[in-house]
DNA sequence: ATGCCTAACAGGGTTAGA
């Protein structure tokens, strides 16, 4: 079973090619960041001709997370627990039911987290916010994985984890991605048991999920490892592979993100 | 090299991204 993460950069104008691809990569799971709609302008029609249900949470102009699964989604969430003092959308999580043929594990949760960026380090609002986001959605990775259950947190995570996952670490020094703090935020949630699904499978391979839009980034593979697929141990037991889907950064009017898929085998 | 593209909203220039 592939359960992916895409940072689509507006549903709205990135349509085809999601389209395009589920239908030629048919995952069984999407998790979608930065949909910049609301709900009811979500192509949730089009979505679901291609059999997907679809739940989203969404906002006007900025943010909105979605999850797509070709298996009945229950238990639906909206919004980190503990931050609802936060209008910003980026968090979605839901119960996907696997049919008895499939699997006899039952269920795998799922969740699509935008992490906000943080602009700068000495931004005094945008870089505490960012902070504040890592560490209330940690207390909540903490409760789901007290239950000890197959859970899949996919999502843009703006953080660069290693200097491996850095084009050049020397350039990005410093930067809210890759920063000290947000690097110790995102081992603490390893800490706790959520593995990082890309690296289980490669520990030292350099391949990017983002790459800039100006001066040619994608072309000369300037990019950053910061979409990540984190498992808790029960999900990391059935791992089978993990890879990134470069080639959706290399089409036309193209998001600044390339889906990064996980297999399971449930 | 801190705005090199892109998107939303709006109907031009600003905000945000990473």
């Amino acid at each position: 079973m592939k359960i992916a993460t895409w940072n689509v950069n507006s549903a709205k104008v990135r349509l085809p090619h999601l389209l395009e691809w589920l239908k030629r990569d048919a995952p069984k799971i999407v998790l979608l960041q930065e949909i910049k709609c609301v709900d009811e302008a979500f192509p949730a029609i089009e979505i679901g001709d291609l059999g997907y249900n679809v739940v989203t949470h969404g906002q006007k102009t900025y943010n909105g997370v979605a999850i797509l699964s070709r298996y009945p989604l229950d238990d639906v969430r909206r919004g980190v627990p503990g931050n609802e003092d936060d209008p910003q959308a980026r968090y979605i999580e839901a119960v996907a039911s696997l049919p008895p043929n499939i699997s006899k594990t039952g269920a795998v949760r799922v969740a699509s987290v935008y992490v906000p960026n943080g602009s700068t380090a000495d931004d005094p609002d945008k870089f505490p916010y960012k902070l504040r986001f890592l560490e209330r959605f940690t207390v909540h990775m903490k409760t789901l994985l007290s239950y000890d259950e197959m859970l899949a947190v996919g999502g843009d995570y703006n953080i660069a984890p290693a200097d491996k996952d850095v084009f050049s670490p020397k350039a990005w020094e410093g930067s809210v991605l890759t920063h000290d703090e947000v690097r110790r935020a995102f081992r603490r949630l390893q800490n706790l048991g959520l593995l990082d699904a890309f690296r289980l499978v490669h520990p030292e391979l350099e391949i990017f999920s983002w790459w800039d839009y100006r001066a040619g980034a994608f072309d000369r593979n300037e990019g950053l490892r910061i979409d990540h697929v984190l498992l808790s141990p029960q999900a990391a037991d059935k791992l089978t592979a993990a890879f990134i889907e470069t080639s959706l950064r290399a089409k036309e009017r193209a998001s600044d993100h390339t889906p990064v898929i996980v297999e399971l085998a449930v």
